[in-house]
DNA sequence: CCCATGATGTGATCATTGCTCACATCATGA
DNA sequence: TCATGATGTGAGCAATGATCACATCATGGG
């Protein structure tokens, strides 16, 4: 055996319970993240959740932070390397097939009164939206912002309406194809992503 | 005094319920609706509540069912008054107005996992959003109904960023300024609602 | 008209959960 | 080395959702 007794102090609490958290989050929504049960998954007392995190609705800021960076890789990593003439159309498939495969996730990132909007950490991993999409100033007199709030708001709300079983009747179930299929959509009509 | 003792039935009590989770909602958000401080505005047993709603999530989804309705009831309000051809930017307008004006009942309604999708009387008092968009199939090849997909993920995209406060930097506080500033953007870039 | 029955409301009570506090343990640097 | 601050613990509190036995009452069939 690697250890026989358990230290006092866990070796970086804070991330694993983040952990615990995500793995609760994604198979069973937010309401059972529960910061009890991330303590027990964990293996630490109830009451050591708030020596990293001030309440639950920070806890939930981590986590909804945690997405935001997790969604930004993939962005960026994504547009790096096709042409520039498609990065916006691959940056949306991108957007899309988060919010298709981590459908909690995604939900949480955007729950206003889940989290706490202005917390510095959640706004730096999230400030990569507002740049691409110029979203500084929404009201700007610029077209080419305007373009960009709009492109970020078809995107937004196709995934939204799929995830909140609006738009899910007719569907396929694989995250995926339901990718695909909200893709199409954007193919045939919208025309900041026509080619 | 038009009356000295309280009766022991309550008159309508599941819908004097709804109105008390109407108010906490509004000032307050989800967290706050809580079913003991509702039965207490009501003037009732915490217990009672249950007797017309299955759970605190049944309670909840009443809530969205109202919400959906208040929706389509000014919707089609609206709409009936204006020629045809600007009907569908009216519509459009109406639903961002609703989301400005309601944030945390428009969250509500579109929060997956606090309210139960397959509710039979949700479903119905969602259901125009559903056929005007004709959204029953969405994969539908119909180029047509593509475009009302479309055009409904637009604004709710457009809303609902804006109430998750990710596009409330430049917008205005006022509830009718900011239904204006995003229109504006309808205005001068998306094409299904240029007239 | 009466009363059995089901619907509606009550009070007591429970388990869960977020959160606090006094105290324990340990790592670190002066 | 040892004082101090950071990290973890256990007990415990208040709020909340939910259940259950019981109370109250409206109502329709006899």
């Amino acid at each position: 055996m690697t250890r026989t007794t358990k230290p006092y102090h866990h070796g970086d609490l804070r991330n694993d319970l983040l952990k615990a958290g995500m793995d609760l989050l994604k198979q069973h929504g937010q309401s059972a993240v529960t910061t009890r049960d991330c303590a027990k998954i964990v293996g630490c007392a109830p009451s050591a959740v708030f020596r990293h995190f001030a309440d639950r609705k920070a806890f939930i800021t981590g986590l909804a932070t945690e997405g935001f960076t997790l969604l930004g890789t993939r962005m960026t990593a994504a547009v790096e390397t096709v042409d520039k003439d498609v990065q916006h159309r691959v940056a949306a498939r991108t957007y899309i097939d988060f919010a298709m495969q981590e459908p909690h996730l995604f939900r949480l990132m955007f729950q206003g009164d889940l989290i706490d909007i202005e917390d510095p950490d959640l706004r730096a991993a999230s400030e990569f939206l507002r740049n691409d999409a110029a979203l500084a100033n929404p009201t700007a007199p610029n077209q080419k912002d305007d373009e960009a709030v709009l492109a970020w708001a078809i995107v937004h709300g196709l995934a939204s309406l799929a995830i909140d079983s609006q738009l899910c009747r007719g569907l396929p179930n694989d995250a995926k194809q339901r990718t695909d299929a909200l893709m199409r959509i954007l193919d045939r009509t919208a025309s900041p992503f026509k080619d």
